[in-house]
RNA sequence: GUGAGUGUAGCUCAGCCGGUUAGAGCACCGGUCUGUGGAACCGGGGGUCGUGGGUUCAAGUCCCAUCACUCACCCCA
């Protein structure tokens, strides 16, 4: 087809037919359900924050020194009274907003939220990864202990089992706290100044401004490197207090019943994470097997200029859930069928059709054709809908004020009168 | 931003060594068929062969450019 107008490269439409499979509708929709389900009964509360936030807020919340901010992965945009508005790449710094703009600091503590929709990243687009893509996300704050962090978790994973997804791998690890994160910054620097000149362009840049994103360079060299080296990982960097709550994690976990691996190397791309970090992995879901990651931020608030406010949570892609569904083959729940499909015999009888139909609905599910079939093509097409029941309008029912309803898993069928309807589809 | 691959109907694709008016299946619409189980048969609509240029007597086919898509890199969900 020759191009006309297209959705912009990276940007989906959702709906049924769609050719792939993240992007049907019944998929999304079981993905975001399961979630709200699972979230909702652990007494987490829905809240919708704007797509769109002071620009300020987004790259305070996911750092200064990070890729979406330094590689303008953000999309900006200037609304009329000169604000730099930036669209959210993630939620969790609108929440973190949201909490001490409302006073949420008064409420029984943790408040535990969660939200789900459109994030923006401009990056080009690629297998399970694009410019707008979703993303179910919890956030419990105002807690530094432990035992929300492994919380946080044990949802995460729930969601994924609810979902029916079998190959999961959950990695924990830890990022310390900011002074441990100095210590080994400083330790990779001196591990790897001596090697300077053979390291990749990039991991060269990263030596000064983030030498722990070196680790996991793709760089076949820098990869060479960091084995000839032998890094110590950033787990045997925590200090005390980082070490001992990690511990507890990783016991809640087990006592949860919950399996996990360490992760040691676990590196976390946003600033502000302290502590706990964790990704859920999946097997073949594209280059990138992550499903979701979390972490606490417990200096995340005030790094937005509030309070200091502890905080751990977790996004889920909706996408990469999709991708994986449709890798382990797992049966979605299908749509319901319709309830009663209405056929009308000729022309007279489609504003009666739509009558009907008017008056049975909510309550049923009822569809119609909107031209005058034959029996035989009106049966069928009541068929392919795998209606419950299907109902002829002609004119020898018109004559006698009936309609004539089959119910097309027992074959039989009866006239009975509109206003009987109901009755018979109950 | 970088690299590779792919572009023929709404979808999946065929189209030989360049050769007449570009095909099939599915889907859609209509008929056989105002009276009943997803059928069958017949018919129909729908294509500037992604776009532009070049080579040639002749281009869906060869060449160049461009655009789009896909995958991958960077980065991330």
């Amino acid at each position: 087809m020759a191009l006309m107008l297209t959705s912009v490269p990276g940007t989906n439409d959702i709906f049924a037919q769609s050719k792939e499979y993240p992007f049907r509708e019944p998929v999304f929709r079981y993905i975001i359900q399961t979630a709200e389900r699972v979230l909702r009964s652990s007494g987490a509360q829905m809240i919708y924050t704007p797509i769109f936030e002071y620009a300020e807020v987004l790259q305070k919340g996911v750092g200064v020194t990070s890729d979406i901010v330094v590689k303008k992965e953000m999309y900006t945009l200037e609304d009329r009274g000169g604000r730099v508005l930036g669209l959210r790449p993630e939620p969790t710094a609108s929440i973190v907003r949201a909490y001490n703009q409302h006073g949420m600091k008064v409420w029984p503590q943790p408040v535990r939220l969660f939200t789900w929709g459109p994030m923006f990243r401009a990056e080009r687009h690629q297998r399970g990864r694009y410019k707008q893509f979703h993303q179910v996300d919890y956030e419990a704050l105002g807690s530094a202990d432990p035992l929300v962090d492994a919380e946080a978790i044990a949802l995460m994973v729930q969601i994924y089992r609810e979902l029916g997804l079998k190959g999961l791998e959950v990695k924990l690890g830890s990022v310390g706290d900011p002074e441990d994160r100095v210590r080994y910054n400083d330790y990779l620097r001196g591990l790897f100044r001596p090697y300077a000149q053979a390291l990749s362009e990039d991991s060269r840049v990263r030596l000064e401004s983030n030498p722990m994103r070196i680790l996991d360079s793709k760089s076949e060299a820098d990869q060479r490197i960091v084995a000839e080296v032998g890094v110590k990982p950033m787990l045997e960097f925590l200090g005390p207090e980082a070490r001992a709550f990690h511990e507890r994690v990783a016991g809640y976990l087990e006592k949860l019943g919950v399996s996990f691996s360490i992760d040691p190397s676990i590196v976390r791309g946003l600033d502000y994470y302290v502590r706990t970090a964790w990704e859920i992995h999946h097997s073949r879901i594209g280059a990138k097997s992550a499903l979701g990651g979390g972490g606490r931020y417990d200096g995340l608030s005030e790094m937005l200029g509030g309070p200091r406010v502890p905080g751990v949570g977790f996004g889920i892609g909706v996408e990469r859930a999709a991708l994986a569904l449709e890798e382990e083959r797992v049966q979605i729940p299908a749509d319901p069928a319709p309830d009663l499909y209405l056929v009308p015999l000729d022309e007279a009888a489609l504003l009666e059709a739509l009558q009907i139909a008017q008056g049975l609905r909510p309550r049923f599910r009822v569809e119609m054709a909107y031209a005058p079939k034959n029996p035989r093509k009106g049966l069928e097409e009541a068929l392919k809908k795998a209606a419950r029941f299907a109902a002829f309008l002609g004119e020898g029912e018109r004559q006698r004020g009936v309609v004539t309803l089959k119910n097309l898993h027992s074959g039989t069928q009866v006239e009975v009168s509109p206003a009987e309807l109901a009755g018979h589809l109950a």
